[in-house]
DNA sequence: ATTTTTATACCAACTAGTCTGTTTAATTTT
DNA sequence: AAAATTAAACAGACTAGTTGGTATAAAAAT
């Protein structure tokens, strides 16, 4: 048999992620991942066959880890289902939690920051992003259905744009969090969305 | 005197703007931003001293511009100073108008496009985007005090990340707006600020 | 009014160093 | 033995920045 990659091949990922949302995925040279991971060149380009490469795997696994983590927050407030406006307010309550326990800013989302960089990146790479939030807006957008069919809505508002709401405010609460270096923005962001759906959803 | 060197400056400030949006701005070369500007190495070295010097003219320009048109809709919403919660509503209507014009997404905003590759840029040009940022809270907690004056709020929420809110959704829409290519985002997750804004100060 | 000067604006070629990626041969771990 | 990793040299393209010189146009001097 042969030796375990995996503890290599992981602290490169994790490594690169990390330099990546400082320096931008263009802004991160190969030499600064190895320095970082302690690992030579020939074993970043045995697990990777390009820079490239790295760029494809990094997202697929942060999209992979974030529809993962979707789906648990679906399944923890699945319990609620059948009261579908608790359920929703309880879904972004527990993103609010999450993010009031940061102390400090959240070090960014891939989404945005291969956004911001978008020529680095081929077009499977910027499909996969596309996808993912595709899968928040429509697991969004089933929750407000459910709640609608229950409650109706204090004024009409269009419910695909407040599907999207809720990631739009976490890419949003990302950035000004970091520019203004005030860890707790996030969540404060967050919990008005939830005010916004108590105000629409009133019972 | 000499010929007219501001065409070449304004020229070369376009093209780089577009380009830190395309590529970032580490993985956008003064190589280049000369050939979109078709201009040579020493016209670029000659009205910048290095790269570095760019991105800070680079954000001196787009936060400037970005401050005086909040001043212009301050301005322009003055007349409504007796009645501050229809002032509110029409300076957020008024960037709603402005995004649903859009036929393509909002190509980005510098603040966005530097917080995701800070170690590129000094503390210099970080204070100047935190700066700013300030400037648009303080705007709108003016006017949500006034507001707040008259109409009270029909439930308590923080005065501060309310005011905040405005530009978190701004860049959380361009991200998703160019992610998803949906020019019309943008104005739609305004229109939901819109919309929260006008529950907490129902009439 | 014509020539000369001057500061600015700009160009083309070059330099020193960095970038990603390759290669090779030896070594370690299971 | 097979797989994982080190170490080091190397190539070719690209990097930011420098240099020495030239073009332009207005002002100053004649």
């Amino acid at each position: 048999m042969a030796r375990d990659g995996k503890p290599t091949r992981d602290k490169i990922l994790a490594e690169s992620k990390a330099l990546v949302l400082e320096n931008g995925f263009a802004g991160t040279s190969v030499d600064q991942i190895l320095e970082r991971s302690q690992i030579t060149k020939g074993a970043f380009f045995y697990h990777f066959k390009s820079k490239a490469d790295l760029a494809r795997t990094l997202m697929d696994v942060f999209s992979a880890e974030d529809l993962a983590d979707l789906d648990n927050a679906l399944k923890e407030t699945a319990p609620l289902i059948g009261d579908p406006r608790q359920r929703l307010l309880k879904f972004v309550q527990r993103y609010v939690d999450m993010m009031a326990t940061l102390e400090a800013p959240y070090p960014g989302c891939l989404y945005g920051s291969y956004s911001y960089e978008p020529s680095q990146f081929s077009d499977e790479i910027k499909q996969k992003i596309s996808d993912a939030i595709l899968t928040w807006r429509s697991a969004l957008e089933e929750m407000l259905d459910e709640t609608i069919k229950v409650h109706g809505m204090k004024i009409p508002v269009d419910k695909k744009s407040l599907s999207d709401q809720f990631v739009v405010i976490l890419e949003g609460a990302f950035i000004i969090s970091k520019a203004l270096n005030e860890p707790k923005l996030t969540a404060e962001q967050l919990k008005h969305f939830k005010n916004y759906l108590e105000l629409l959803f009133e019972s």
